[in-house]
DNA sequence: GTCTATAATTTGATAGAC
DNA sequence: GTCTATCAAATTATAGAC
């Protein structure tokens, strides 16, 4: 992989976090490298190649980091406290919401290519979670699995909205204490 | 207030909640009134001056809806699933997530008109769910408060996306019952 | 691989007639 | 209050030289 490649990628994913699918656009993301637009489209033909790509490396990144559930012999709190903790640093490192998040909230828009990583993203990190409940009902692991994940979608993109990663502490904190 | 700058707030709030902010035209608002884009701009000049109408009126309804919290001697666990359910009837009216919430996530790129009625709502938010707990430690009551809300954003963000109500009802139920 | 140049489209916004 | 006509800017994308 050349680096300019690299390059383009960081760029798009660091605007599409910013704003979205149609706030990153080829002329600044040449801008942000030092190259044209023109240069951009060969290394990634269209736009959808671009924002695919982005997606793809942001999961493969997120689930390399997660690895697999329990696997040292972790407990189960252990996993969700980790699991948060992921979200937050995705918050500390530039103060944005989760990429795949963004991307969801306008699925409407988005080209088939992209919806599609979007989509595996999300099914990468419930299936991760649904894991950790393997003992408990099958119905019940499966509800807590994409309650914990919409959580911290929330919460990473509330910090994000406020600039303070309160939101993201307070989710994890009620997560584990519980609400009522 | 005229018959046709209602319906430009509806068709409005359509766009946007189909992909945001960006995704909102005037020209498309005017086909579907069945006027043209320059009588839109009659009633709302620009871009911002009509975003942040739609914000303020789809404020005024979720929080006449909401009411006083704990007015009619209603108990805590009413109200939250009283305001789960409010949410719920967001998502399922038409399929899309919370107008703020989609705006939240491109806050970057939104006029500071549009920002500050996005940031109202989630405050006005915020402080009725406090209100519940009043009875608690001031600060445990605000991080339920919080987590509550962008638990609901994440939930009817993941409903609208894979079009299942499901995601909303789960986190309702964990939020009822924990998940440790 | 990068460039210049440009095509085709869409956007928010305005001027002025009726 | 609505219209026609138009502008200036931005967008994705392509052709072809170097």
């Amino acid at each position: 992989m050349s680096d300019t490649r690299t390059q383009i990628l960081d760029a798009a994913e660091k605007f599409i976090r910013r704003g979205g699918y149609n706030d990153c656009s080829f002329r600044e993301i040449a801008t942000a490298v030092g190259i044209k637009s023109a240069s951009v489209h060969h290394h990634f033909p269209t736009k959808q190649d671009l924002a695919a790509a982005v997606a793809l490396r942001y999961t493969e990144n997120f689930l390399v980091i997660l690895g697999q559930p329990l696997s040292a012999g972790a407990t189960v709190k252990d996993e969700i406290a980790r699991y948060c903790a992921l979200f937050r640093s995705a918050f500390v490192a530039g103060g944005r919401a989760c990429l795949c998040g963004i991307l969801s909230n306008e699925a409407a828009l988005l080209p088939e290519l992209v919806k599609s990583e979007v989509a595996a993203f999300a099914q990468a990190n419930v299936t991760w979670l649904g894991k950790l409940f393997a003992d408990e009902e099958v119905e019940t692991a499966r509800r807590k699995a994409r309650f914990i994940y919409s959580s911290m979608q929330g919460a990473i993109g509330a910090s994000a909205l406020n600039q303070d990663v309160r939101w993201l502490d307070d989710a994890a904190e009620c997560i584990f204490r519980g609400v009522l």
